[in-house]
DNA sequence: CACGACGCCTCGCATCGCTATGTATAGTGT
DNA sequence: ACACTATACATAGCGATGCGAGGCGTCGTG
């Protein structure tokens, strides 16, 4: 799988984690992982600007906790957040039935 | 739809359209918007670079004609375009199972 | 005490869709 | 004649973003 093919649906996958229960990046990779059965096994270099990215626009709201020694962002989805993930979840699906159109 | 959705995504979509026939690029711009009922509405400064990549990796082949006085570059697929176009589709039922899996 | 897992970060690269621009022919309308 | 649209090709430069590589620090285990 070519890596671009990732290119403009991540962010939309990561609201989609958050907006399960807040969680912190590397939880957030572990998730992505599970929840795809493996096939997205992502680099932090990858997955931790997207988390400040999201913050930046205001989607995401995040802050510290330490758990056992370590320090950890926790992310929580705001409400403009969860508005942009069904935008994203209803676009996922128009793209997806325009490429199985062509595929086909 | 972001326009980097579409990453990674297009040239499968091309191989696919050109394996229903040769055709040459404003044909297949049209094939696109047609296959996908409107929604890859795409710029000709998207397919003709994608088009001469995929000739460069020799998934295409090319060969100018004329129509009506105007001269076509028209496209067919070689055998290794082919084999390429079974990986893509492959590919993408890959990925699209896995976005589902973490969007759902 | 080394090593792997956990946990965060950022710089720089590569890819590639898209905008803008340029060129040229054919057909249609005024 | 003139303008405009559709057809048809091409490329330079921009912007967005996934990723590799590197760095920092904590904790538990053999």
């Amino acid at each position: 799988m070519k890596p671009e093919a990732l290119k403009g649906h991540l962010d939309g996958m990561i609201l989609a984690v958050v907006a399960a229960g807040p969680a912190h990046g590397y939880g957030i990779i572990a998730s992505l992982r599970r929840r795809s059965d493996g096939v997205f096994d992502l680099a932090e270099g990858t997955v931790y600007p997207a988390l400040h990215r999201l913050e930046a626009e205001g989607l995401l709201s995040s802050s510290w906790e330490t758990a056992s020694g370590r320090k950890r962002r926790v992310y929580r989805l705001t409400r403009r957040g969860r508005g942009s993930l069904g935008e994203r979840r209803s676009e996922w699906r128009t793209f997806s039935r325009a490429v199985e159109g062509v595929l086909a």
